[in-house]
DNA sequence: AAGTACATGTGAATGTGAACACAAGCGTTA
DNA sequence: TAACGCTTGTGTTCACATTCACATGTACTT
């Protein structure tokens, strides 16, 4: 293995390869290759034996990979070893979806703190997290979380940026509909769950 | 202009092209420049333009570009002209989002049918929906629905997939977090929402 | 111990998209 | 009507990602 820049593709597949080994792994399966990995997520070999290799290799030539192992090195890769906290800010339909999901979980994550600035919803519990007024966003500063979703409408989306940015939250998940502007330190990815129909129609035949 | 094959990242930035001019419009604006837009958007001018410039372009020099022309334009090659019906499986915590959600009418969808296998759920309304028993999913045929959401565990995606198909709907978005398998005509977009956090550790200063 | 089957790892080739720089064209002003 | 400022449209260049082909290495069989 030489010295590579990681290319960024490669980061957004290996979850893709996280998810499918956890399944795989319940499904009792010990050792895998690369094709029989391919086929379960939907990709080609060779990418994922391109991706791993860009790490220095994860398997043994002939034999394939071990799937705890490689469920390890990919964690370890995207930090995901430590069992990381996350806020919620906004409890609406989609936090209160998110808030109740389960699918966080394997990847290591613990949607533990939740936010709204709603007075009703404000002390209420949705799976066992007490909704907290947003005007105490600053307590995770405290709490050392560095990691938020936000989940508010459009035009609120900017200015709870601001004040997660300001609690020290280094991480966000924004599921708004709008972009949002945060400092170069910050890394946001955004997911509009309307907006990717948006382009199904263009690749439906029409006939 | 010549001939050009369109990329796919092209199709797949309309959508926000789209977003964005629809907020603009809302906010008043009736002529815009590449600039403007992409500041707002968070994208660079040139990339818009040249994706504009596959099409033919759609601005006038040394002006710029009509908002309400640019947004029929737009809406045209996405062919979401034609008040598009879409159906939802699963009324899960998830689910029942989706079928609340408003972010969906700005592109010219209407989630207008809901199915479920929970009986307890059956006959329930949500926003004015109905939810179905999804042993009624063939209805879907008749009523020429094309389009359709798939919300259900892991575990049943790929047979609600099989069914839909079978129903003939050409066009699935997943938020299931698998990979589903499809006949080469039918389209699928999957969205796990929970992945998409997986790579933002990476990402973060570990400071 | 040699041969065979199999699967990984990777340099090189190919393909695709992003970035750039500037020509082309519009509108306004003098 | 000429000159200037502004903004689009696009050919070209560059960077990145995918695909390929095969060398490398392992395990098993005879």
């Amino acid at each position: 293995m030489k010295y590579h820049r990681i290319p960024d593709e490669t980061i957004r597949r290996l979850p893709v390869y996280l998810r499918g080994l956890l399944f795989l792994a319940d499904k009792g399966e010990e050792s895998i290759s690369s094709s029989y990995l391919a086929d379960f997520i939907g990709v080609n070999p060779w990418q994922i034996r391109k991706d791993f290799s860009y790490f220095g290799g994860f398997g043994i030539r002939g034999v394939g990979y071990n799937v705890n192992k490689l469920t390890k090195e990919i964690k370890t890769i995207l930090k995901l070893n430590n069992g990381l906290k996350a806020a919620l800010v906004g409890v609406g339909n989609l936090g209160s979806a998110v808030l109740a999901y389960p699918g966080f979980k394997i990847y290591g994550f613990n949607v533990a703190f939740a936010f709204d600035n709603d007075s009703k919803k404000i002390g209420k519990k949705i799976n066992n997290i007490e909704i907290k007024d947003i005007s105490k966003l600053m307590t995770l500063k405290k709490r050392q979380i560095k990691l938020a979703i936000i989940a508010v409408p459009r035009q609120a989306a900017q200015q709870t940026a601001d004040s997660l940015v300001k609690a020290g939250v280094t991480g966000i998940l924004n599921f708004s509909s709008c972009y949002i502007t945060v400092p170069k330190k910050i890394k946001v990815i955004t997911v509009d769950i309307a907006m990717e129909i948006a382009r199904l129609p263009y690749y439906m035949k029409t006939n």
